[in-house]
RNA sequence: GGGCCUGUAGCUUAGUCGGCAGAGCGACGGACUCUUAAUCCGUAGGCCAAGGGUUCAAAUCCCUUCAGGCCCGCCA
């Protein structure tokens, strides 16, 4: 929305109301109920008006107007009721602001009693009513409502006010995250906030946002992740550790990415990615169940089942099972040349096992992957902060969750050992340097930390909006996000007006 | 970054064999004391996303741009 939508004849009624000595925004209501309470209360009501009083608020969807009476909807963050006005009963002054003044999108409060019509819907007799906030803005169209995807997503506002299926896919994300934080408070975990502005980045494979601070004269990232603060925090001796952080990747947005997302990140002192993987299973578990109330649900046309235990697969398993080939038993000569045959994505470029096995897995096996489970054992080449794994070679000790095709957790036995960990940061920074835009700064703050001594930890990361379509059966992660990110209309000409160019670089 | 699709009144949309831009709801005026997408009568409201081209004539055909959606690539 580039423009201001305030309509001429609302704006002329206000005028009129206030010469009538009307408030238009007045302070306060004294509501007493809300619509859920009113319709559960008087669920056995008759035709005769109630004894009892009762005052709501909200907004009017609907005005449906009889001559010497009205029928209206009322709407609150509960429900909607009808309301149902009589000149006889308000008097004409009263009933006429009805009338002429109040409209659709404004709102109102309202005292009464509560009845049911003849065509047996339960209804508040209003004895007299209270012009809240006069709406400026016409309201989308009553039957249709608003279904532009695009302004859905502008102006989520008008979303929420028209859209109940939207507004419960919110009250599910915000439950979520409650029953997240419980889940892990309940643990006796304990929740930080590490910086989102850092000097250095790490802890991903990502682009980064970059600003500047003016007062220390400095470049400065936004975080694309907690990880490296969250470990300095278990080793300044916080056993367990959580955050819930908004990180920021510079990378292109999709159904599945916007470029600040929420995840939470859990570490654990004296536990390995086993523990991590029982605990990822153990929270999505409870989700599923507190959410759906039972231990299934479907997603994108899948049936997913989430009863406990989980399939396990290692990386090498999964590769033998999709792609039909033994890693270990083949040169990587051998695997070049089957990659080449199945066409397999970035094998022109891998020279190692590792990185044939991590190939060939996002080829064949991840988006096979639909009911909930845990591939463990990645090669070491792409996972600079997991710890070698203690038998297999070449390998380290991560996991990542796949659920309908998605991945949804990614964890590891924290490396803990400073020189390992030196030694593969330095690694990542000189492929930084030769290019690779994604590859790791080395941060020897963090370096040092561990010096001083990590305890052995495991730690995983759980993507929140994913969770959130998961849970609420949305396939679009925008969806999930309350004002996902997009691309400024930009007004005037040919709308190619270079304006300001976003971002530094 | 590549492909496909979409953009018409405040909202939901018809019109895309080129020939005056239509409807429903909403708004405005009027009738109506149990309606619920109320009903009935009347009025106003459009740079057909923006720019350019072809044509006697463009919402419609062509090109460019903008915005969005979906799919693919990369990532979570």
């Amino acid at each position: 929305m580039n423009h201001i939508c305030f309509d001429t004849t609302k704006i002329d009624k206000i005028q009129e109301l206030l010469e009538r000595g009307v408030m238009v925004y007045p302070y306060t209501f004294e509501r007493k109920d809300t619509v859920e309470e009113i319709k559960d209360r008087f669920s056995g009501i008759g035709h005769e008006k109630s004894e009892e009083e009762v005052s709501i608020a909200g907004r009017i969807y609907i005005v449906r107007q009889h001559g010497k009476t009205i029928f209206a909807d009322l709407g609150d963050s509960s429900g909607r009721v009808q309301l149902y006005l009589r000149k006889n009963d308000l008097g004409e002054e009263q009933f006429d602001l009805f009338r002429q003044y109040v409209d659709a999108g404004d709102i109102i409060g309202v005292v009464g009693h509560v009845f049911r019509t003849k065509m047996g819907e339960i209804t508040v007799w209003v004895d007299r009513f209270e012009l809240l906030t006069k709406s400026v803005c016409p309201l989308p169209e009553k039957f249709h409502g608003l279904k532009n995807v695009e302004t859905r997503y502008r102006q989520r506002y008008l979303d929420l006010i028209m859209n109940e299926e939207s507004r419960e896919t919110f009250r599910t994300r915000s439950r979520i995250i409650s029953l997240l934080r419980q889940f892990l408070f309940e643990r006796d975990y304990l929740e930080f906030e590490t910086p989102t502005l850092q000097p250095i980045y790490g802890g991903a494979n990502a682009r980064p946002f970059t600003t500047y601070h003016n007062a220390l004269d400095q470049k400065l990232y936004l975080r694309i992740a907690p990880e490296l603060y969250l470990k300095r925090l278990v080793v300044g001796g916080f056993d367990k550790v959580f955050e819930i952080a908004k990180n920021f990747r510079n990378e292109d947005i999709d159904t599945n990415h916007n470029p600040e997302f929420s995840m939470v990140e859990i570490y654990e002192a004296y536990r390995d990615y086993n523990d991590m993987m029982d605990l990822t299973e153990e929270l999505f578990s409870l989700l599923v169940e507190k959410v759906h109330g039972k231990t299934t649900c479907s997603f994108a046309g899948h049936d997913l089942d989430f009863a406990r235990p989980w399939r396990r697969l290692s990386m090498e398993e999964a590769v033998q099972e999709y792609a039909g080939i033994d890693i270990r038993t083949h040169s990587v000569e051998e695997l070049r040349t089957f990659g080449l045959e199945h066409c397999v994505e970035g094998c022109e470029s891998a020279t190692t096992r590792g990185e044939y096995l991590a190939l060939f897995f996002e080829h064949f096996g991840e988006k096979e992957l639909i009911q909930p489970t845990f591939i463990y054992d990645f090669p070491i080449e792409n996972s600079p902060l997991a710890k070698k794994h203690r038998e297999k070679d070449g390998l380290t000790e991560r996991f990542e969750l796949f659920i309908a095709g998605m991945e949804m957790a990614n964890g590891f036995s924290e490396l803990n050992d400073p020189l390992d960990q030196k030694a593969r940061l330095e690694l990542q920074d000189a492929k930084r340097r030769r290019g690779d835009l994604e590859a790791q700064m080395i941060d020897y703050d963090f370096i040092n930390a561990l010096g001083y001594g990590m305890p052995p930890t495991g730690g995983v990361g759980i993507g929140i909006d994913r969770l959130v379509m998961l849970l609420t059966g949305k396939d679009s992660i925008k969806e999930v996000l309350l004002f996902p990110q997009m691309k400024t209309i930009v007004p005037g000409p040919n709308g190619s007006e270079t304006g300001e160019s976003g971002g530094d670089e």
